[in-house]
DNA sequence: AACGACGGTTCAATAAATGAACCGCAACAA
DNA sequence: TTGTTGCGGTTCATTTATTGAACCGTCGTT
């Protein structure tokens, strides 16, 4: 790993639960020695990529973000086009719908859009990392991956979120096959209880999974009718999803998707 | 300068223009090897700041921007904060208004709000880059930074934007000396012909300027009435959105606009 | 006044970045 | 077909930039 790498992963310690760090605990976290931590950081800081606040001078992200996912935004204009089709989902599920996307090693839900149709709702949180090994947005995109990156994220310890995590990675192997053959993830309480979520894959240029697009809905309203009908409107949006990016579906995900899309809708 | 920074300004190289780039091109662009290039944006690519697209594997900037610059808005909601004070801002003068910050050595448009009162309007882009000499913007933000700062600004070649450009140091200098005065900068079709705008610089913690906030009307419509309805308006936003940002007036600026917002309105 | 934790700095030791040359490929021209 | 050019990506000896223990001054607490 090179020095950008390592400088650029101290930006990973910024989240929503911890959005100023100092120097000393950027330093314990990363387990880097303080002053490496600190010229990293000062290398980030001149380019606005992080900013010092505070009179403890602690950092936290900076304003050339703004700009920089501007500039993203215009060159790739995925969350502006995202947002349409998960309000298109929404519009059919009356649910939560929200989509993500693989960063490195990580799963980031990039856009969600909530129904307003009941009271109750599957909440999301802004730049929320999930699991690929509890979340059917995870588990459809191990599907879709080449086996290299489902060893990598498999043999990790996997984190036992509810009494319903699955973490057995045989299992989670079998459950991939199955997934392969319906073109669809499920997953029931596996990172927050009582959700249920199901999401199909989405795709790049080279036709390798990038991401996932995924309903979730209280476990007692995901009844076998909106799950056809949620099936039925994620085929149809990660096909979608993924021609607005400029991807293409995997082959056989292609040939499945086709099949399924072209017999009437029915249990 | 570290190599950190140097993987960091290859970013810098992607804009509106210019939104997709090759490896060769890149390694012209920054006079860097084309190796040590390849080796930086690999390390970039592993963080999702940028994305390798197409069959030519022309690089342009990554999903995770998109992720970092949500948390970026969730510490500090500049955006949002700012997008109602344009607001404000355009409907008490009827015209286009826009944020900009300091970012490195350059100074870019982070937010802009049009009026719709008018059918001809003064436009921007999202992220657009506008220069020190020739923008009101620019000239309050230089009016209200360090000797050093200015020096390194004045001292690169200043483009003839227009035919009303002021492109001479030692002009420019004097003008810097009146806007302190006055605590407003002014540009008349230096930037864009038939653009006339007013600034005023906005503050950090610290109390240095980070950016400044601007009105721009077409020249035709830049009155002494709108001028003064502009300044009075713009005096109140920028000391708003300095105390929104947690920053503070400079001291010299903040005696200047409690001198002048205690006195009625009034050419 | 002594202490510990903080942000920031130093400098010899060393591990990491570097770049010329290289590979294979595709597009194009003769 | 053959030769050329420019592309993305790779190699490895050279060297340059990164590293971290120890340090400084400051601040709040004891």
């Amino acid at each position: 790993m090179g020095t950008v790498s390592k400088a650029l992963s101290l930006l990973n310690y910024f989240n929503l639960s911890r959005q100023e760090i100092g120097l000393a605990e950027l330093a314990r976290l990363s387990g880097q020695n303080k002053a490496t931590v600190y010229r990293h950081m000062t290398e980030l800081l001149e380019h606005g990529l992080v900013e010092q606040v505070g009179s403890d001078r602690q950092y936290r992200l900076g304003p050339a973000l703004i700009k920089l996912s501007s500039l993203r935004e215009a060159a790739a204009p995925t969350r502006e086009v995202s947002k349409k089709i998960l309000q298109m989902l929404n519009e059919k599920t009356c649910e939560t719908s929200h989509l993500s996307m693989i960063a490195g090693t990580q799963l980031n839900v990039t856009a969600y859009s909530y129904s307003s149709r009941h009271g109750t709702r599957v909440t999301m949180e802004d730049a929320e990392v999930i699991s690929f090994h509890s979340t059917s947005s995870g588990l459809a995109v191990l599907a879709y991956s080449e086996a290299h990156f489902q060893d990598q994220i498999l043999s990790r310890p996997l984190e036992k979120r509810t009494a319903f995590t699955i973490t057995d990675p045989t299992k989670i192997r079998d459950m991939l096959d199955r997934i392969r053959d319906q073109g669809c993830a499920e997953s029931v309480s596996g990172f927050e209880e009582d959700v249920h979520s199901i999401a199909c894959p989405v795709f790049n240029a080279a036709r390798d999974c990038i991401g996932a697009i995924a309903v979730a809905a209280p476990v007692a309203r995901m009844n076998t009718d909106l799950k056809d009908i949620t099936k039925d409107a994620l085929f149809k949006a990660s096909l979608e999803i993924t021609q607005l990016m400029g991807g293409f579906p995997a082959h056989d995900y292609e040939a499945l998707t086709g099949r399924i899309l072209s017999t009437p809708l029915s249990g």
